[in-house]
DNA sequence: CTTATATTCTACCATTTAATAGAATGATGG
DNA sequence: CCATCATTCTATTAAATGGTAGAATATAAG
């Protein structure tokens, strides 16, 4: 009796990790691509050694995995099953939290609403690649597009956006994505983008969310 | 900035509710279908208070609901995805913590280890079900069997069990099943029926695992 | 209207978690 | 070997969590 229950504390190390906005946060930005604690403090808003303790916790929980190189630490996702795992909680809360709804509407508050802000799914975008319609502009941070990215994406960060336009052809379709879901930098640039008159939507996840779907990734 | 991190702090809410090993036992409880409070308490070895109390972190994180029947409150899963979030935790913890697999093995211990208990998969079963060759048998409670199980499974719950021989074939094939993968029901009852002469395997899942899959159920 | 039953709420205490600042450790490069 | 840089560890504090016992609430039944 007490064995079982041994077994599901143990268990729960996992969900106790999952259960702290910083952590996942953290995990948001390594399902990116690996990185080192001053990397991952900065984009989570952290101290570097609060950032490390975090660390740790995802570590004990069996989320996250790291080795020495020089004198950084790099951690990464233990597993790709890991961004299910986030994507499934995302689900779930989005369909049974009230509180999700307005926050996730608040995020995205700028928004002019007039409706062709929609975004595009996974299903609609490879069919659109497939047609050779589509140019795909990823919008994160240089080195995360260098840890992976989508096939044939452009990599425009989203503060270099305006000085990088002539990359960007008016007369296609573009389909922004950043690091998923609650990933504002898509959003932001469409906005921007389509206040120039470009043909732009967003892509309504990121690449994790493609890369742990089996789809290719360069 | 901060509507972001509300927004994951929300989201943490469905992390920090699988973060205890009470209310793990509490979800593997409810998937096996609805019950009151008490129920819960008394199969999840808590005082009713402390489990009410659980219960309101579960409906906190969006993992339970409850409505009212006469003097009860009967909780339900909000979502059968639920049943899948707890199957990749259990594949993440098993994958990634060292801890988890010493504990697996001592939940099983009393096996005899011959080898012989090796579990069957669910590609297995149906496979096996579908030739007509396999009896399923059920040992968990009257109460959880009677709100859904497998089809044409025999209902022994293990106290049953050798008052209840004459309804097992001894020339075929059975296929023991229970809660899922950490319920020592149907080890148990592999155990005993093995010594008296039964060929018996246990499912490596459970009913609740099943049902998720979308296989059909009674 | 009173009583019994099921559940939730409140008040309290012990334990765990999260954050900070600063010391300690480990690796690299002069 | 010494200085530097990246990270982890060690107090310390404030806040959240988990547990218990008993009061409060809601429904049903006499």
């Amino acid at each position: 009796m007490t064995d079982r229950q041994d077994l599901l504390d143990t268990l729960a190390q996992v969900g106790k990790a999952l259960g702290n906005g910083h952590r996942l946060a953290l995990l948001e930005r390594l399902a990116q691509g690996e990185a080192a604690v001053e990397t991952l403090a900065t984009t989570a808003d952290l101290t570097v050694g609060n950032a490390s303790a975090h660390l740790q916790h995802l570590r004990r929980g069996g989320l996250v995995t790291a080795n020495r190189s020089g004198k950084q630490m790099i951690y990464h996702l233990t597993d790709q099953r890991i961004v299910t795992l986030l994507s499934l909680m995302r689900d779930v809360a989005e369909t049974n939290l009230a509180e999700m709804e307005r926050l996730v509407s608040r995020l995205f508050a700028e928004d002019n609403s007039d409706g062709a802000l929609e975004a595009i799914s996974q299903d609609e975008l490879l069919s659109g690649l497939r047609r050779g319609s589509v140019t795909l502009l990823d919008v994160r941070p240089e080195d995360e597009f260098e840890a992976g990215h989508l096939p044939d994406a452009i990599n425009i960060p989203l503060e270099q956006l305006e000085a990088m336009l002539d990359e960007l052809p008016k007369d296609r379709e573009i389909v922004a994505y950043c690091r998923g879901p609650y990933c504002v930098l898509s959003h932001e640039a469409v906005q921007r983008l389509r206040a120039l008159g470009y043909q732009v939507r967003r892509f309504d996840e990121g690449f994790p969310e493609w890369k742990a779907a089996g789809l290719p990734v360069h």
